[in-house]
DNA sequence: TTTTGAGTTGTTCGA
DNA sequence: GTCGAACAACTCAAA
């Protein structure tokens, strides 16, 4: 009887597993593990939010397992030490797991690999980072070259595992930790039943929010997006069954906007894929920006400035929604981060890497890759990147696509009786209508801490003169 | 090797 | 109010 052990860690999920499809079929027996290793929780410790979703998705992974006859086996410690325990104990004669792109990871994993019989797969995307090549060789560092070559690939074989109960052991003998407490954010139930539910519900049937996305992404003030990003992050819906989904929404229809939308969508989750594979190819973007010729921004040291960011409290509306919604819920609307960041980069200049790290504290999806190529796109030295002139105006994103001042009214609630027409920019308010809805600026809502006209200017010329 | 066309998400200005 | 051009030049990918 041979025993094989499944090593999850950010594929917390039973469908499409390809670690434990491989674990399967390698071992007449599978034994399921999580290690939390206390280097990572340590790193994490100001990402309370994410950290909780997390626990709750190790819950709701041994809640699965354990209606299976299994369950989920926690250990605390450094993984190779932990595995190499765990192997003594069952005989186990390989772990397989999935690869992760991230630095941090292939290094553990690494080192994991040179003691013990550690097996990667693929499966945290649906391409493998360095699958996807150019014609002359070398990976892509462009989107759209890198999504046609995604596309004209076929989709590997969906693999609903749903073990049976047989292959997946639980030998009582065996010790498990106790997974920690945190208080989940209450928008976002962890777990792969509630990432299946939420794909059902975006994806399929006829008039799915996924016909309309094309538009409805844009607006902050509707629930236009899946909001599928911590599932995602934790691999609680595999990305090839997102994949899946898009293809077959925008193969089900003749509605030629229906069949745009799902190719948006899909496109969405291939610059998930992108990013992944650009932090596998040059993981220096972590330190530095990707163009080296943008590597010298005479950025602002802004102590006060990078504050009244994190707290919403720039006097710009649409900016202070989307950052208290980030501190409420640990998750932003897509487009509320474009403008968050572009307000922080470009009209406060603070180094895109403050934003970087203060988004990796308080998102639940943060994600080395998608966060690290969302700012550099957004401060314009990515790959791919924004021209630097593409400068936001925070003024005219909230009109546009905040046209109600719902978003704000809803995150910010002292602008909660401020006319429509004043709701993203309050401070021209005449004070006679000031005094009437008993609301000052500056005293119920700061004014604008930075005129964006002049940070325009400020902007444009530190771009030009640092760039050679 | 050289050439050619293209490149997520915007704003401002002037006609 | 609407519309198109300018914003800047560079790099990438493929023929």
């Amino acid at each position: 009887m041979t025993t094989a052990i499944w090593w999850a860690r950010r594929d917390l999920r039973l469908h499409d597993n390809f670690a434990l499809g491989a674990a399967l079929a390698h071992g007449d027996t599978v034994i399921p593990v999580f290690v939390l290793d206390p280097a990572l929780l340590r790193a994490n410790a100001a990402a309370g939010k994410r950290l909780a979703f997390l626990f709750g998705g190790l819950r709701a992974l041994d809640a699965d397992l354990r209606a299976r006859g299994s369950r989920l086996i926690v250990r605390t410690g450094s993984p190779g030490d932990e595995l190499a325990a765990l192997r003594e104990e069952t005989g186990a004669g390989a772990i397989y797991a999935e690869a992760d792109p991230w630095p941090y990871a292939r290094e553990r994993d690494a080192a994991v690999a040179r003691h013990l019989p550690l097996a990667m797969t693929e499966g945290i995307t649906v391409r493998p980072y360095d699958a996807i090549s150019k014609a002359a060789g070398g990976p892509y560092t462009v989107f759209t070259p890198y999504s046609r070559a995604w596309k004209s690939l076929p989709l590997p074989v969906a693999t609903d595992l749903r073990p049976p109960p047989d292959r997946l052991a639980a030998p009582p003998q065996l010790g498990s930790a106790p997974i920690p407490d945190g208080h989940v954010a209450a928008p976002f139930p962890p777990g792969e039943a509630e990432a299946l539910r939420r794909l059902a519900v975006f994806a399929e049937g006829r008039n799915a929010p996924i016909a309309a996305y094309g538009d409805a992404r844009n607006w902050v003030d509707l629930q236009g997006t899946s909001e599928l990003s911590p599932y995602l992050r934790f691999g609680m819906v595999s990305a090839l069954r997102a994949s899946v989904a898009a293809l077959s929404a925008a193969g089900d229809t003749h509605d030629a906007g229906a069949r745009q939308s799902a190719g948006t969508w899909l496109n969405e989750l291939i610059w998930r894929e992108f990013y992944a594979a650009i932090l596998y190819h040059f993981p220096n973007v972590r330190q530095e920006a990707f163009r080296a010729n943008l590597r010298n921004i005479p950025w602002q040291n802004d102590p006060a400035g990078f504050a009244a960011w994190k707290a919403g409290l720039t006097g710009y509306p649409v900016v202070d929604a989307a950052m208290r919604q980030l501190k409420a819920t640990g998750w932003m609307h897509n487009r509320a981060r474009m403008i968050s960041a572009s307000f922080l980069t470009k009209d406060l200049l603070i180094n895109w890497q403050e934003g970087e790290r203060y988004f990796m504290q308080s998102l639940l999806d943060g994600d080395p890759a998608s966060n690290n190529g969302g700012w550099q796109w957004t401060a314009g030295t990515g790959t791919d990147a924004a021209p630097y002139f593409r400068v936001f105006n925070p003024i005219l994103q909230g009109l546009k696509f905040d046209p109600k001042g719902d978003y704000v009214r809803r995150w910010v609630p002292e602008l909660g009786l401020v006319p429509t027409k004043y709701i993203h920019s309050p401070w021209e308010m005449p004070a006679e209508l000031q005094k009437q809805l008993g609301f000052q600026i500056d005293s119920d809502y700061p004014a604008p801490i930075v005129d964006h006209k002049f940070a325009r200017e400020r902007v444009l010329l530190a771009y030009r003169s640092s760039s050679s």
